[in-house]
RNA sequence: UGGGGUGUCGUCAAGCGGUAAGACACAGGCCUUUGGAGCCUGCAUUCGGAGGUUCGAAUCCUCCCGCCCCAG
């Protein structure tokens, strides 16, 4: 009988990451919950049950470890976070992009960050409760979709470096969320009562417009129609991304969607709804899992059905182009390629590359 | 000051004597481990004001007020 691995699985106190713990230690793991400390004392919400790292939260992890008599410790990684995923957030927005701070977080902090310290103070593997798989196939590790399409979370994990991939495991992935409830309440603990962590788990309310004033001087400027109409104005690019519809407060024959934002002239540019699609977007920072010379798809937000293209790589951008138009491609947002199931990898959408189609 | 036009929801706009369409905007909700999108719901007891005619008026008449053109 060989020796048994050691996991470290991150527990949010919610119920998927609950529930993987209780997987992992049902298939005979030697299972070590891990909360993390994330927040700075003036972000702290003890009052958000869905907080990162509210006393409630990680209370709640504990509970849960305590269910499966399994070790329980809080991790620090607030420098980390800041400066990783919470720091960049503002300045993203306030720059004119349009930030995905999940995809932040589980390149710089889920597995990065947690994953080395984890490593180094004796974890085999490390877990989470995303809807995804990491799957072995004659040696090479794939990062797959999980099970449940409709729950599918492999889209924020493309950033997962391959060293690290192989040593990920997604004990939810195989499952459908209904069959996950079902199998919850057969269990003596009420797992089920526990929340489903959504929305950024720093910003309370899923406000993140509220979030980002005090840290953004409001600077207002014009929106113009795309034929150069001056139209209106509005109250700094930060509250607006690509494709937004509301918020505009514009009355026009039609709904007016951000067709373009210009931080350069801290302006906007507002069209209709056939202004929006693109064919070819670049992409920096990109991460590339799998290779393949067959057809690919990809998207460019999370929930959406993943559209055929073709792409090239060179360094580490890429330049992606689709076979129809794509809607709304923001900068600072992250396009992900998939070969089927298989994550290709992606990167982050850049300013002023993703051109006309 | 003469002549003409016009005044209906925040905006645009139906209505033309029978008891206020619609679009955009806005608000709320749903969806959702990012933003956005999408979907659902709400949104003028009242038609510039005051009288009058009618069983009945935003719709007809009178006066007043406000805008917009043209002329001086």
């Amino acid at each position: 009988m060989r020796t048994m691995e050691t996991v470290f699985i991150a527990m949010s106190g919610g119920f998927d990451s609950s529930f993987a713990a209780y997987l992992l230690k049902k298939q005979g793991y030697h299972v070590v919950g891990i909360t993390f400390r994330l927040l700075p004392p003036s972000l702290r919400d003890d009052n958000n049950p869905r907080a990162c790292c509210s006393i409630e939260t990680v209370h709640r992890a504990q509970r849960a470890a305590a269910h499966l008599s399994i070790p329980h410790y809080v991790i620090d990684l607030r420098e980390e976070f800041e400066s990783a995923v919470i720091q960049p957030f503002i300045d993203g927005y306030q720059s004119g992009d349009t930030p995905n701070p999940c995809v932040l977080c589980n390149r710089f902090i889920k597995f990065s960050a947690f994953a080395e310290r984890a490593f180094s103070i004796g974890a085999d593997k490390i877990a989470t409760g995303h809807y995804a798989l990491v799957e072995e196939r004659s040696g090479t590790h794939y990062l797959l979709k999980g099970t449940d399409r409709s729950k599918d979370q492999s889209y924020f994990l493309y950033p997962i470096k391959p060293d690290v991939l192989k040593k990920i495991i997604f004990p939810v992935g195989h499952y459908r969320k209904e069959e996950l409830k079902k199998l919850a309440g057969d269990l003596k603990w009420d797992i089920r009562s526990l929340p489903e962590s959504q929305d950024i788990c720093f910003i309370p309310e899923n406000n993140y417009r509220a979030f980002l004033a005090p840290h953004i001087q409001p600077k207002p400027g014009p929106i113009y129609l795309t034929d150069g109409t001056l139209l209106g104005k509005h109250g700094g690019l930060h509250l607006y991304t690509i494709g937004q519809r509301r918020g505009i407060n514009i009355p026009y024959k039609e709904p007016l969607y951000i067709v373009d934002v210009r931080p350069e002239e801290n302006s906007l540019v507002v069209g209709g709804k056939n202004e929006l699609g693109r064919r070819i977007i670049h992409a920096r920072e990109i991460n590339i899992l799998y290779h393949t010379q067959e057809t690919v798809t990809a998207k460019i937000r999370y929930r959406q059905k993943e559209v055929p293209c073709t792409y090239t790589v060179h360094g580490d951008s890429m330049t992606v182009t689709f076979a129809e138009p794509i809607s709304s491609p923001a900068a600072g947002q992250s396009i992900v390629l998939y070969h089927g199931d298989i994550v290709i990898g992606g990167g982050i959408i850049t300013r002023n590359a993703a051109s006309k189609g």
